[in-house]
DNA sequence: ACAAATAAATACCTGTACGTACTTTGTTGC
DNA sequence: GCAACAAAGTACGTACAGGTATTTATTTGT
């Protein structure tokens, strides 16, 4: 029947082969099971990873604020994320959100009393976390390793505009 | 911490950030690009990366299927999230779910003919995609790349259990 | 000066991540 | 045998990813 022919050619296996060693596959566990981590450990404080990440963003950044776009550009995100984040941060007092003073299109976002403590009180968990990730590989190779880290995600963003440009 | 001790040669990144060299930065930014990417990519064959991801594991796997606490652990993902990524691809009609013969509190999942098409349709767009965003790391040190976010994936994973251990 | 293109943010949508609580069925220890 | 426990799924909730469409404001080309 048909499911004979469905068959055929399908259990040749994948040219990108040995299971272990795909990137997609590495690029996932490591990243939902950090994310993982650090959000059951930062669960009791009443935050999110992608709350803590805004909250870093912003207390890293120029005490003045920044606009939406901004944000979501620092923080590689994507402007409806961002906007849907902040409604959130906004009613627990932990940012402000006013019209910017040039660009009457734009807000400006900056951290109140309560997100900057917030931040505090979170970003030693995060190095934490972090360090004794890291730890798992020799420290001679960490800053390499880091590097081309940086170059696929750099590549993989290329890909995704190309893939933009192409569907239009 | 020490940010001194930078190995020159890695070290041709546009220094526009001291954060480019973060962990959780990098790891978020090539997982979410490779992930859009992709989306992008096979958004005209209507299906997800996610989507694609079980189509893989069970075209890969024991043609007879597996349940789905089979198919959540080689995803590395959650029984919630397969649950209802399932309850859509077989509304769409590309995997069956039926009680399982001996086990009567589990089920098994298997490919539909739809199915197995879907997944010859989309493997070599993500093998593309996959070889393409690899080549932008020297071949020579790919593979130790590649073992470097495994052990990475694998601390992420750890830690995360241990935080689910504590909280308890 | 003004129409067209661009940019910032929002509204609304579908899909995924994952937490708690619960039901049903298997397994184990006594 | 049976009571305690573990394991497979489900139900339901919140939060995030990211797509399209729309509104409003700014910039640009002529």
């Amino acid at each position: 029947m048909a499911k004979e022919n469905d068959n055929l050619e399908y259990d040749e296996l994948p040219v990108d082969s040995p299971e272990r060693k795909r990137l997609p596959l590495l690029l996932r566990r490591a990243w939902y099971g950090l994310n993982k981590a650090f959000r059951r450990q930062i669960a009791d404080a009443g935050a999110t990873p992608d709350q803590f990440t805004v909250l870093r963003t912003l207390g890293e950044g120029d005490p003045t604020g920044m606009t939406q776009s901004e944000l979501t550009r620092k923080m590689s995100s994507d402007p409806n994320t961002v906007a849907s984040l902040l409604e959130r941060m906004e009613k627990m007092g932990w940012v402000d959100r006013r019209p910017h003073e040039t660009d009457r299109r734009a807000k400006r976002i900056t951290l109140k009393p309560a997100g900057k403590r917030k931040h505090r009180e979170l970003r030693n968990v995060a190095a934490d976390l972090q360090i004794d990730v890291l730890n798992a590989i020799p420290e001679s190779q960490r800053n390499r390793f880091l590097s081309h880290l940086a170059t696929i995600a750099d590549t993989c963003r290329e890909a995704a505009e190309d893939a933009a440009r192409k569907r239009r």
